[in-house]
RNA sequence: GGUCCCAUCGUCUAGUGGUCCAGGACGCCGGCCUCUCACGUCGGUAACACGGGUUCGACUCCCGUUGGGACCGCCA
């Protein structure tokens, strides 16, 4: 019996919730859940300039709507200082750790030089044994790395990594200000919180050995780490605003399916033979580390619109309808407040599930549906509505009025005579009635398009088509 | 500049020495279905970065080259 899976999601609050983040989350959400184990959520927000309440409500949000759940959390680290200055005392007790009294300037000034030589821009140790410190000065605090022998990352995902140890340099673990800085951070919240397996992405995989000389020199286990491929954008750069969208709440907006951005999030990296679509349940019951890929990938929106279709189309209509509501409102088509009978929306979504890839997308769709009157698309009227499909219009009219059930099935008998008496072909009569209904050339089928707009509205706008031509 | 990571169709990927003249998915192109558009369905396009080894045999193992990425902060 293995001791129990902990792990976290730990996210800095200086922005929102984006997509590589959220890949993030959900790599460790499944590997929690997998294994039956707890899923921290904790809040990296130290720095306390550019961390905001904003971004932490985001952050939340966003995790929620994804429907990642954590079982313990969210920990805020500056709740936390008093438990990291105790850590920092007793690293400098036992001279793991010493006062360094150059000042931010002088480092900065020391790094350009070493980078315009070609040198590696590594801390020169100079404050390392100091015995006369100046007293002018508040000290930063900085690790004692050792100078020889490597150091192994034995990563889930890459295999071991080998470092030199003298290619490590004394990292500042306490800035000057008296607040601890992230390497050592981490490293204390992660033992504090029982963390058995760190899994993160790649943009960390050279912090890793310095903190598992954190973890040694405080006598604490070494966690499992895991480092995950990064997501790209298109230039195969880190994926960044400058890519469009990147937010969770941005893609939420545009009318995407919280399980559907998921699916895509997972297979960026994480792949289950030729499997495409899956399950949360499947995603659970099937993921493991072991196949999680090593290369770097390019997201693709393309293929997360595709994924968002089939989640649509394949939803149940009554959860779609409820997603759409809001989508509907901020389209102007229901007011605030105002009630919608469920029942026909439900029709009606039914009809626009199989052609809409995103909620805004149907909700746009809606329009016809929902609005007394259409605007007539000119160049769909002028072919579809004129003086030659008249006659036909009016028929269609004239039948339809008689129409007591307005069913599409008996909708469709009453197409089906126009085009016997005309002696034409459906397409002939459908087109002309779809412009005239719905003001385009696309839409569902037209008998149930004609069902759901309703016979009261249907009628009057064939009037109005008919009158305009 | 140093260190580290990575390398199969345009993109996401399967492949773990022979079953691969490389499979699936998105996209794109064409057929079918059809009242339009979609959906669906059938078919097509397209890849093992390069060079050395190892081996009877390499997409698969090793080395190098090239290319890409990440990190080198009193940011996280």
């Amino acid at each position: 019996m293995r001791d129990s899976v902990r792990v976290r999601f730990a996210p800095s609050p200086t922005g929102y919730l984006h997509i590589g983040g959220a890949r993030t989350a959900l790599f460790n959400w499944l590997f929690a859940r997998h294994n039956k184990g707890v899923f921290v959520l904790r809040i990296e927000d130290t720095d306390r300039t550019r961390s905001t309440e904003e971004y932490i409500e985001a952050i939340l949000d966003g995790m929620t709507w994804l429907g990642l759940d954590w079982d313990e959390g969210p920990f805020r680290q500056t709740e936390r200082m008093d438990v990291y200055r105790r850590y920092i005392e007793r690293l400098l007790d036992e001279g793991k750790a010493y006062y360094c009294y150059c000042s931010p300037e002088e480092l900065e000034e020391r790094r350009r030089a070493a980078l315009k030589e070609g040198r590696p821009p590594k801390y020169d140790g100079r404050c390392r044994d100091l015995d006369s410190p100046p007293a002018d000065r508040p000290p930063a605090v900085r690790f004692r790395m050792p100078r020889t022998g490597q150091t192994i990352v034995e990563d889930l995902i890459r295999g071991p990594v080998v470092y030199e140890n003298e290619q490590l340099d004394d990292f500042i673990i306490l800035r000057s200000d008296g607040s601890p800085t992230y390497n050592f951070v981490v490293v204390v919240d992660d033992v504090d919180m029982g963390i058995t397996h760190v899994i993160r992405g790649d943009d960390h995989l050279n912090n890793t050995p310095k903190q598992i000389h954190i973890y040694r020199s405080l006598g604490f286990p070494v966690p499992e780490f895991a480092h995950l491929p990064m997501i790209l954008g298109p230039d195969k750069t880190r994926l960044s605003k400058r890519h469009g969208a990147t937010s969770v709440q941005a893609y939420r907006d545009m009318g995407y399916l919280p399980e559907a951005l998921l699916n895509y999030l997972v297979r960026l990296g994480w792949s289950c033979g030729d499997q495409e679509v899956f399950t949360k349940e499947e995603l659970i019951e099937k993921f493991s580390l072991e196949a999680i890929g090593k290369s770097a990938a390019v997201f693709n929106p393309d293929k997360l619109l595709w994924l968002n279709s089939q989640y649509i189309k394949d939803s149940p209509a009554d959860y779609i309808s409820e997603l759409l509501v809001p989508f509907l409102q901020r389209e102007g088509l229901v007011g605030e407040g105002e009630d919608i009978d469920r029942e026909w929306l439900r029709r009606a979504v039914a009809t626009l599930q199989e052609r809409s890839r995103t909620l805004l997308e149907m909700a746009r769709s809606m329009r016809y549906y929902m609005l007394e009157y259409v605007e007539l698309d000119p160049r769909a009227k002028e072919k579809f509505v004129n003086e030659k499909t008249k006659p036909l219009l009016e028929d269609v009219r004239r039948g339809l009025a008689g129409v007591e059930d307005f069913s599409a099935g008996e909708i469709e008998k009453v197409f089906m005579s126009v085009v016997e008496r005309h002696n034409t072909k459906l397409g002939k009569v459908a087109q002309p009635v779809r412009v005239a209904i719905t003001g385009n050339t696309v839409s569902p089928g037209i008998f149930e398009v004609l069902e759901i707009v309703g016979k009261e509205r249907v009628l009057k706008r064939l009037d109005r088509a008919i009158e305009g031509i």
